[in-house]
DNA sequence: TGCTTATCTGTGCATGTATACATATATTAG
DNA sequence: CTAATATATGTATACATGCACAGATAAGCA
């Protein structure tokens, strides 16, 4: 039962969150998802783990970023699942909640911004 | 996120075949589900028993004999999850195995049989 | 080279989970 | 009542899981 791997992926409260937000905003990098879910990076990074060891992500290195993504679907019951969780997470409150945060966040250094020597310049 | 109580539900191998038994053939009795899945009796009730307190199925009694179906979906994320199951489940190596079993499956009096006094024939 | 940021991983700990076995409960038949 | 069948549950054990913290690795830049 393979798929036993992919239910117990989205067992985890961090893990649906993340896998959500893959599969409503796309690619993202592991600092901004962090802002999103409002939890420390290395927490954020161990799941990704999980999720890619589960064939369920794929990630993809960028500079000093990685950025992860909802993988291609192997199967069908992973499409109708990829697709479920596209259409209806996005009315969950936790998800809402999470893709505003998601809005406003931010590497401490954009690819291809460079960081100014003015930090009120940097805040913003 | 009470939705990952429904993910962890369909995590374990016994649990996930439980459910697409019950979405592709209807209500079932707990001594024909084990025989269906080859598992001592006291394992599958325990697994319904963890299925029914995450809200995913009712249970019946009739007799002596208590049958679980699949509860009615309280959202469209658990709507589309039983479809999934249904449609795609039937297809599974695992499953069909199963199907195999739980057609051939009774219990030692079907409900509505009276047991005769000729093991011959309540051998049938 | 050294410094900073982003990401990953080793480790110990506490908690959760699946299992088998024995036993308990419930229903029906006699 | 007793016996038989179906189902549920208490318990101990082995194993898996999530977590925080510290430290490691990797890339970019001065």
């Amino acid at each position: 039962m393979r798929e036993t791997i992919l239910f117990k992926a989205l067992s985890d409260p961090i893990r649906l969150r993340l896998a959500s937000l893959l599969a409503i905003a796309g690619e993202k990098c592991v600092c901004v998802l962090a802002q999103a879910l409002d939890e420390p990076d290395f927490k954020i990074s161990r799941h990704l783990g999980i999720m890619r060891s589960a064939g369920m992500v794929e990630s993809r290195r960028e500079g000093t970023w990685i950025y992860y993504k909802l993988a291609k679907p192997h199967n069908e019951i992973e499409e109708s699942l990829q697709k479920c969780l596209k259409i209806h997470m996005k009315h969950h409150e936790t998800i809402k909640q999470d893709l505003e945060r998601l809005e406003v966040a931010s590497c401490s250094i954009e690819p291809g911004l460079k960081k100014t020597n003015n930090p009120a310049i940097d805040q913003v």
